[in-house]
DNA sequence: TCTGGGGTCCTAGGACCC
DNA sequence: TCTGGGGTCCTAGGACCC
């Protein structure tokens, strides 16, 4: 429990800036400046020409269901953003160049930036490929040198820019790491909360998602001022006691959680989109095969991150993009390709299948190191119970 | 021919145990 | 025979995030 008289800590947001695009654009320098969409499979790499120069997929020839991963700034100014299809996008901006997206590069640069801030602040949190928090309370030096500081080793180890807020805690340095993009740095404290938080949109809350985002509106609630004067009863009754709760701190601009610098995994999954959907007796031999590999690649994943799991699951989406889940947890965790594909298919045999299914996906849970030792009490399954 | 893929966390109910 | 209160494990679905 932090006393309340305690300093306030110092907790930096840094995002980097369009990064997949970003990334691109090293690469391909000839498009800097231009529109730029990054999504879709492997199709429509740049195809080098005769004369040396390279030949970029336009957005209007794109065919499929891909959905657009990062675009530039320069697209995005047509309307065009992360997690359209690319086939709507396209109606938006046809003359756009298309790329695939290419993770290994992402992830060499992800490593590079992440080392860069850690030679300055250790305690980093990660958040995925492009962004993480930082804990600035116990590095020496003032707040604004120091991020100031860190911005330029972003650049200089990676050549790319990245925002960053700093504030009291993770949930408003994450807002503003948000509010001057790109290459921004935005530091708040909490008496500036009324000032510069509340006329924001309750959306800009990290973990109010669009249904929340609905439901406030409902109630005449839009921006975070609006929720930190609604009455917490009105919340109780409509998002529940934990939720509203949180809701009624996070408008104030309340929030403790603490840096955490270190997670295993909780689950490791892989799945796929079909081209075109397909249905369980017509498309057996094709569903099969697809199950098939999705359980061989998630095999790999496993070895690869030394873990074995306990718990399988499938996941199907059908065409009306209901969603539906299976998993079983077994007597002893596994991690083969054959072992996992049978309970897949035990996991299969309980989900009605009427509909055409538009995605496959296979799921490890409970995931422990291989040859963990029970722990003694622990066991379970009646063998277990004497030697 | 709208709508990817990889995750986390929360809730809620049932089984089972002491 | 009207009836507890923990606790853990497991399953399924949903919201949300990058």
């Amino acid at each position: 429990m932090t006393s309340q008289f305690a300093p306030p800590r110092r907790i930096a947001h840094l995002d980097m800036d369009a990064f997949y695009a970003s990334v691109e654009l090293l690469q391909y320098p000839e498009l800097r400046g231009r529109m730029v969409v990054i999504g879709g499979g492997r199709e429509h790499q740049p195809q080098v020409q005769a004369d040396g120069t390279r030949r970029f997929a336009r957005l209007r020839d794109y065919v499929g269901r891909g959905v657009i991963t990062t675009a530039t700034y320069e697209a995005r100014a047509l309307g065009v953003g992360s997690a359209m299809g690319l086939m709507k996008a396209a109606k938006l901006a046809p003359d756009a160049v298309l790329l695939p997206v290419n993770f290994d590069a992402y992830r060499h640069y992800s490593r590079l930036f992440k080392a860069a801030v850690a030679a300055i602040a250790p305690a980093i949190e990660d958040r995925g490929i492009d962004e993480i928090y930082i804990d600035l309370t116990d590095v020496p030096g003032e707040t604004f040198e120091l991020a100031s500081r860190i911005k330029q080793a972003v650049r200089a180890a990676t050549g790319l820019s990245c925002s960053i807020g700093v504030t009291p805690n993770k949930l408003l340095s994450k807002i503003c790491s948000d509010l001057d993009k790109p290459d921004g740095l935005t530091m708040l404290a909490i008496d500036e909360v009324p000032a510069r938080i509340w006329p924001l949109a309750v959306r800009k809350i990290n973990g109010v998602g669009p249904k929340a985002t609905e439901k406030l509106a409902a109630l005449g609630i839009a921006t975070i001022g609006q929720l930190a004067a609604a009455d917490a009863g009105l919340l109780q009754e409509h998002f529940g006691a934990n939720y509203a709760g949180w809701l009624a701190d996070v408008a104030r601009g309340l929030d403790q959680r603490a840096i955490s610098t270190s997670s295993e995994s909780k689950s490791i999954s892989r799945e796929t989109t079909f081209e075109r959907d397909l249905h369980a007796r017509q498309d057996r031999a094709a569903l099969s095969g697809i199950l098939t590999a999705l359980c061989e690649r998630l095999a790999e994943d496993l070895r690869r991150k030394s873990y074995v799991s306990r718990t399988i699951g499938i996941k199907l989406r059908f065409d009306d993009f209901q969603i539906v889940s299976r998993n079983v947890t077994l007597p002893e965790a596994v991690a083969e390709p054959a072992a996992i594909l049978q309970a897949a298919r035990e996991c299969l045999k309980r989900v009605p299948l009427q509909r055409r299914l538009r995605l496959l996906g296979v799921r490890a849970s409970t995931l422990e190191p291989p040859g963990a030792l029970v722990a003694a009490g622990q066991g379970r399954g009646q063998g277990e119970l004497f030697p």
